[in-house]
DNA sequence: CAGGATCCCAACCGATACTG
DNA sequence: CAGTATCGGTTGGGATCCTG
């Protein structure tokens, strides 16, 4: 892809660099669960098997969800002092930083569905 | 999920709803090749075979892509009088809607790159 | 309780060949 | 040229069981 099919006027490295942030984007919230998981937190911190309750999740899946944002500092993993042990799971204040674009794809998938299917 | 753990505070039935319009707007932009089919787009109509060309996507794959983002009235697919025939494919105006959610999507991804890859 | 191991199934994707 | 058919590999996800 070059610069001519670009968002914006630019060099063709920055267009390759811009859709490789596209990219990133989806890797990061993409998929079935990411931003299902990043919701039911946004009302608190939540135990392993509470959110996999809560999500309807099963806890292999759960387990690498919970690991992918975990590594994009978009969640913190807490191991409490109980017996037996549980693990708390809670947002990041970086997490906020999605609140923009998630309201965006809120938006337009809101207005989406009205113009398509039965409103 | 209730509405406790929604984005703002709303009844149950519209936090349900919210997500619902999320998860749409993942259906119609996620994926490996949808974006990537729109961005090149952006720079002009484009034949078939073009368009595989330019997106080094393969014609089963291409060929389902264009068809779904047919359906959600991004694209527009017209047949042209030739021997052999042949068909260009053109973002309709509607796919400007999407624009301020890609710039979000972008922005983000690149601030987030510079956070966690190497600058 | 947390979460890894295993097994299995479904969806996705790529390459290639083929038809109108 | 446009697009489908076929096949085969890869990935993702669900169910269940198991261990620290």
């Amino acid at each position: 892809m070059n610069k001519d099919r670009c968002l914006k006027p630019a060099t063709d490295e920055e267009c390759k660099k811009a859709w490789l942030a596209l990219q990133d984007t989806l890797d990061v919230i993409g998929g079935k669960w990411k931003l299902v998981l990043i919701a039911i937190l946004r009302g608190g911190k939540l135990k392993f098997r509470e959110l996999s309750r809560e999500a309807e999740i099963s806890p292999r899946i759960l387990s690498k969800e919970l690991k992918d944002l975990e590594i994009n500092g978009l969640v913190t993993r807490t191991v409490l002092n109980t017996r037996p042990i549980s693990v708390e799971y809670e947002l990041t204040p970086y997490s906020q930083t999605l609140s923009e674009m998630i309201v965006s794809m809120h938006e337009w998938g809101k207005q989406h569905r009205q113009r398509f299917k039965e409103q």
